[in-house]
DNA sequence: GGTTGTTGCTAAACCGGGTTAGCAGGCGGC
DNA sequence: GCCGCCTGCTAACCCGGTTTAGCAACAACC
């Protein structure tokens, strides 16, 4: 940016003192090092008057720390939702006098090397590696030199690296505990795994952890899982498809679909067969999309706490890079951030 | 990052020359500077053998350019749509060796200061001045010290600073285009605008301009629109209400949304009216919105393109820095980027 | 042989801060 | 009167590159 900046010099010269008497007190070094109050004075109204900003690059050079952190990705634009976790961690930044480069993969070992090195380039003083959905990632080598967080991934095999992930057991056992509470016992389908523990889409964890938590809450209860879809993917038309199955062969009381995508296409399936939700059919889901408040009725769901997973690798982050010299080279924690439920109209009681 | 970088001086010390002439070579202007291939060909090899890496930071500090462009938007999670905005502008940065920087300013005036401080306090060498929806802003005086661009807004006062936005008028027109194509004269409703150039929501420029190319298309075939309403917000139950409202009096024959969200609640208020699409009605919309693909019959629209409007941002951007000496104080310009659209199911010819 | 040019490289300054070592000057103690 | 100590400040170096000015060594020319 154009217009000449002012120096420390400028500062120092305007206040008649040497620049490291200016530096000095403005690090706020001035007390300690015996600087009078009168000369302190000066430079602070000097820096005031010319209104003078330190030259953060020229700082970094100096100190090595750059108060920037990378955020890097496979890819944000795919899933809309992952806009809210880079706001989240945004926020945190911001509050931190921190700034935020953010860069994508696409998935491609060769631009994320890349990345990782421009960003070590101009030195980020740590990186967050973020996937756009849970899953088990490998750690690329150019991460485990500096300090860096994993962001809605954990590390396929064990890694010092710490990570941030949503707790999705927890919001298994919250959404089958909506329809148990709502009175629910049976007729309870799945849409998109189950019902056997196995039976998950690959890659993606939030299936496995999503169904342990269902099947756990159910179980306690001593509710039996009617039956259950894998789908080869969790978009509109699979989950259309699963229900429609379902319904040609089937009368449940209660759908659990793994996402919210699923459970649009299982909307407009029941929609076909006359079935009216919730008086019919309660549907309960996760990830609360946009789309979960479009659809009618709305859609009661789990939601993925985007914002909060962002801020809350942030803060695992910095709590890292303050204790950074300390690498006891021991094993990174997994911290799991809650899924709030969003009570909507989409579940009844079952009717006698 | 910790692990000790190789420094220039190192490769010199290798390689058995001088910093300078290491710097030369490494800069490719070894030719320039008459340095001895043999020389040359010893410092890029020490340099390969030490994996050097130029520090971009004290660099930066040298030249005043830190191959950095910020990218501040009042908001990326609310719209959705707007991290394609995003990702266009980071693959074109990337593909140009620059990085960016994230902020949002949550449209508050000292976040925005403080952002844009932050900005120029790390020397970024120009700055994505970005809106989420498309609309005329005030322009922060911060901005108007270096290069900036707008992005999916334009200055409310004439302003030096160029902007790239969406072509609505020729989207409208192109709207206007499908449904003439496929036949129709009669029966075009308006939903979220119209049917008078007036009837627009305040703030938001989309509407007006694609009412403006609507009219103009439609005008010139000879058709008249049959009716429009202005909704408060462009939410799905604004376009529910505005269609139902409609249905209770007439009996249109197409209906072209304002927005994709209007859409999808005028879908549920023809389903409610038990008129299909496209036999009965036909629907057109503008955004190309994930939800036009979910709904049934996939929507047709004219989409926003927003990773072209990223990319395009940055590349006008990136000119405007290379010209920046001879900044002639002008008018900036108004780059234009066409809106594709996208045929899908709702859209047939009228029964006659 | 002295002047001028060219070739091939380097010393040193510079960017804008942070930091270490140390210097004047006043004071007290022996 | 000399020594040591405290007070209050600054000279000088550092970070890791880029860039300017200039220096040897040798060749060519008159």
């Amino acid at each position: 940016m154009s217009p000449r900046r002012v120096t420390l010099a400028e500062v120092a010269e305007h206040a008649g003192v040497s620049r490291t008497t200016a530096s000095l007190v403005l690090a706020g070094r001035g007390r300690e090092l015996r600087i009078s109050e009168s000369v302190e004075r000066r430079v602070v109204e000097a820096a005031k008057e010319l209104e003078y900003r330190p030259n953060i690059v020229s700082r970094s050079l100096r100190t090595g720390t750059t108060r920037t952190i990378g955020f890097v990705s496979d890819t944000v634009a795919t899933s809309r939702l992952a806009g809210d976790m880079i706001k989240g961690a945004l926020e945190a930044a911001r509050e931190r006098g921190m700034m935020l480069f953010i860069g994508e993969t696409e998935g491609e070992a060769d631009l994320e090397r890349g990345l990782l090195q421009a960003m070590s380039d101009r030195q980020v003083d740590g990186i967050i590696f973020a996937s756009m959905f849970t899953r088990a990632v490998k750690v690329p080598a150019a991460l485990t030199a500096g300090p860096a967080v994993l962001l809605n991934a954990v590390p396929k095999r064990a890694s010092a690296l710490s990570s941030v992930v949503p707790d999705e057991v927890e919001a298994g056992r919250a959404a089958a505990g909506v329809l148990l509470d709502a009175g629910h016992r049976d007729g309870i389908h799945l849409i998109g795994a189950g019902p056997r523990v196995r039976d998950v889409p690959p890659e993606a964890l939030a299936g496995v952890e999503r169904l342990t938590g269902i099947r756990d809450a159910l179980g306690q209860a001593g509710v039996r899982i009617a039956g259950g879809r894998v789908c080869p993917d969790w978009q509109p038309e699979y989950g259309y498809e699963a229900t429609r199955e379902l319904l040609e062969r089937a009368r449940p009381r209660a759908l659990i679909c793994l996402n919210d995508r699923l459970a649009v296409g299982a909307y407009q399936a029941l929609d076909d067969f006359g079935l009216k939700i919730p008086a019919d059919v309660s549907v309960v889901s996760f990830d609360d999309h946009p789309v979960a408040t479009w659809i009618r009725p709305k859609l009661t769901t789990v939601a993925l706490p985007h914002y909060e997973l962002g801020r809350k690798a942030v803060e695992v982050l910095l709590a890292e890079i303050d204790r950074d010299r300390e690498k006891t080279g021991q094993e990174g924690e997994t911290h799991r951030v809650p899924m709030p439920v969003r009570i909507r109209d989409s579940v009844a009681a079952p009717d006698a």
